[in-house]
DNA sequence: TACCAATCATTGGCATAGCAATTATAATCG
DNA sequence: CGATTATAATTGCTATGCCAATGATTGGTA
């Protein structure tokens, strides 16, 4: 009973990883809602609430890698749920909007992949609420103190070769 | 306004993903140690712990697909840090085993990625980990992880207790 | 004994995910 | 004005990760 607090820590691992399996697990299981998968529709989520975007922002805002959603926007739009207008202005920049079908599937599946969260997050009481968001602000502190800054999560500034104390590869 | 629940769910999810990302990316963030990445790093971790294992029995220690495993083990395998032996008895099974190089780089790297956060766990408060604690707990409770058995997860030193459902609130 | 179902590892296919390098365009500097 | 630099999206490569077969083997059963 003295490692109390070791104990604490342990349990906090194991939630850690139960949540990030369940919610990988959840956003993976092939062919959720009319045939897309997780990352998809999350996608034409973020689409359906700022668009048009640039490939970049919307990177962004999904906080993943332009390169992973260029091949996630690649499978919207042979389904024809999304499309890619270069922009007029800025010929280097691609626009991205939804396709009517694509605005449909949004409709038609409001809550989508997270809708199981955030449902329970909307039936929490306003104290625990405010612990799930206390706590895991922390641990993005402790994440976030040696690496990175949520914000520039995907800047290009962090997309350095990794050489802190790299011993030499390469 | 109700809008504070609502942007407190929101900030829920946008941190619940820099998370996510951040334990992942750390792991993922090519070439660690020794030119490990994280699931291979894990992977020797858990067949440190109970060797020799088969495939099967890997894979369920680390909450993967069996396929999954395979591939990670020719990986290993390649890079001369794992090997496989057929069963005797059963000659279904495979059994693997360390090298004694992989041996040798288990040793070296002793708490890896969640060493640090680790350090930062045990450097918060006892009010702020029981907020950690008790926040993931109710995200746990949310996404039905439960069920997921917790056993095995990142580093030995931190997996022990786990009685039942001891400390659990809840 | 011959068949049959279960088990185990593997393979192939698809989708996500990240980084490095490439291409095209824009902005800026000499 | 021309060359360099910076920015945006894309491609190529590697690595996870899942599922659905496949092949091999085992154990049980008619």
């Amino acid at each position: 009973m003295p490692t109390a607090k070791k104990d604490v820590i342990a349990g906090v691992f194991d939630n850690l990883r139960r949540v990030i399996q369940a919610v990988h697990g959840y956003s993976n299981r092939a062919q959720r809602v009319g045939g897309l998968t997780g990352p998809q529709l999350w996608a034409i989520k973020v689409l359906s609430e700022a668009a048009p975007t640039r490939v970049s922002d919307l990177a962004r805002r999904m906080y993943l890698h332009p390169s992973t959603v260029v091949g996630i926007l690649d499978r919207l739009e042979s389904k024809g749920l999304a499309a890619r207008y270069r922009s007029a202005e800025d010929h280097r920049v691609v626009d991205v909007k939804l396709t009517v079908k694509g605005k449909a599937i949004v409709d038609r599946s409001p809550a989508v992949a997270q809708g199981l969260l955030l449902q329970g997050l909307e039936g929490l009481s306003g104290r625990e609420l405010r612990v799930v968001s206390e706590g895991l602000e922390l641990l993005v502190g402790i994440l976030g103190a040696q690496r990175v800054p949520p914000q520039l999560l995907f800047s290009p500034e962090v997309n350095l070769p990794q050489t802190g104390d790299g011993p030499g590869k390469r």
